[in-house]
RNA sequence: GUGAGCGUAGCUCAGCUGGUUAGAGCACCAGGUUGUGGCCCUGGGGGUCGUGGGUUCAAAUCCCAUCGCUCACCCCA
């Protein structure tokens, strides 16, 4: 048997109204916050995204879907979607046409890890991107936007946690600090640890090794060593994030694993989805355009999985996904009468009435048990004396009720009872 | 890339100190009412016990390999 590829998941009929919701929720969210959709494609040049979010980074160092096409060209698909759409911003010079470009997203993702709960080879992020502002307030915006979306679907248990990376100049010098803090400690650190000293220093603070724990307790923190403006824009952040009502805590070893992050960085984490916990997370990229040989624009953004967030609804049995039904279910009491039924349902279904009937001549009694299953709100009774006589039966599946009506007045009978 | 656990019906699982035709619940189909659902009752269809090999008189059950899934590490949504 030809199964879903590892790491690939079908989304079937059951689970689509729970996709739905959350769909309409982020779009009216987006709406709300005067956000625009964007769509781009799902496979890019390879180069975009090793330059723009970092040779060095895992996603880009061994996560992703690459090959060359049948032309030679180095293709990628997707791994995230910030860089594509910086991408078609600078192409389409979408900055000058409009100083501020507030774009969102709905898309497919491809990454190729190990699976386990809540990580996919193709996955689905939202997010949104705000183009060509430094303000502070766009980077609160877009935590307002993941925490509204995320409440919205009934979520509880959630952590919202910020840092500030600080300009790459004060970053750098931190860094240096760092090394020069560590660099007679090195040899006692993990050996996973020991990889990060000299890959991406910061990540140390991450490691779970008790030892390393210790030694890093002593470390000189990021946020102590930020440029005064990274330092007040980080004030503005968390008094703004107060007085939206939005509970966080600042977390200095949140480190986000792509190069282009400066200044505000946040992350949403569930309680409630295993270990692959992060929800959501962004941050504010200044340098990003002018690295893809755009006018240097700043930028803000996040992105979030919609896989993670079904999977904390699910847990957290937040989602009332509206149930699924029909308005009519059409029996026939008589095999010959199939094409008159069908002729109905036609009718009724250009009328926008949702409309079925059987296709596998059933027996009326498993006619109205599919009736009962689609839970239709009508049944019509096709056939008879009183199809004779131009009637027809017309049951209210929920009071029971039923009644004869003619069929050429059926129209106004249900339209009005819709 | 590393580690652990698990693969029996469409789904959830029982059976596994090896021993007659492999079970249950749900779902599906039919009947109980030859023109009427939900509850109930009766019956039915459906399984190479992931795959391959080995041990044995005998394997779903023990051993090995292989594939797949799951979870965790790394990292991330």
């Amino acid at each position: 048997m030809i199964k879903a590829v590892t790491g690939t998941k079908d989304i079937l009929p059951d689970e689509i109204p729970a996709w739905k919701l959350v769909e309409k929720t982020i779009e009216r969210i987006f709406h709300n916050f005067n956000y625009k959709e964007i769509r781009t494609p799902v496979f890019e040049e390879t180069s975009l995204f090793a330059r723009g979010i970092g040779e060095e980074t895992d996603i880009v160092g061994k996560e992703m879907y690459s090959f060359t096409d049948r032309s030679e060209n180095n293709i990628t698909l997707k791994p995230e979607m910030t860089a594509s759409v910086v991408r078609a911003f600078i192409e389409h010079s979408l900055g000058k046409q409009q100083s501020l470009n507030k774009l969102y997203y709905v898309s497919p993702m491809f990454r190729q890890e190990r699976p386990q709960a809540g990580r996919l080879r193709q996955f689905h992020q939202f997010g949104a991107e705000a183009l060509g502002s430094t303000s502070v307030y766009l980077d609160v915006e877009m935590i307002q936007m993941a925490f509204e979306i995320l409440k919205e679907l009934g979520l509880k248990d959630l952590n919202v946690k910020i840092n500030s990376l600080g300009t790459p100049e004060s970053r750098n010098a931190y860094k240096e600090k760092l090394r020069k803090f560590l660099i007679d400690k090195k040899n006692k650190l993990s050996e996973d640890s020991r990889k990060r000293f000299d890959k991406n220093i910061l990540r140390i603070f991450d490691s779970k090794d008790e030892n390393d724990k210790k030694i890093m307790k002593d470390a000189p923190l990021l946020l102590d060593h930020l440029d005064s403006e990274s330092k007040e824009s980080f004030e503005i952040v968390k008094e703004t994030l107060k007085l939206s009502g939005i509970p966080f805590e600042v977390d200095p070893y949140l480190v986000r694993g792509l190069d282009y992050y400066t200044k505000t960085t946040f992350e949403i984490i569930s309680g409630k989805v295993g270990s692959q916990n992060a929800l959501c997370g962004g941050g504010r990229y200044d340098l990003l355009a002018e690295h893809l040989e755009g006018e240097p624009t700043p930028g803000v953004g996040f992105a979030a999985g919609i896989e993670r967030i079904l999977l904390a609804c699910e847990n957290e049995k937040s989602l009332k996904s509206p149930e699924e039904n029909i308005d009519l279910f059409i029996t026939r009491l008589d095999d010959e009468l199939s094409q008159k039924v069908f002729e109905i349902a036609l009718n009724f279904r250009r009328k926008n009435l949702s409309v079925d009937c059987d296709y596998l001549d059933r027996s009326l009694k498993a006619q109205m048990r599919e009736a009962n299953k689609l839970k239709a709100k009508y049944v019509l009774f096709i056939g008879g004396d009183e199809y004779k006589s131009g009637m027809a039966n017309l049951k209210n599946m929920e009071s029971g009720e039923q009644k004869l009506v003619q069929i050429d007045k059926l129209d106004e009978v249900l339209l009005s009872q819709k």
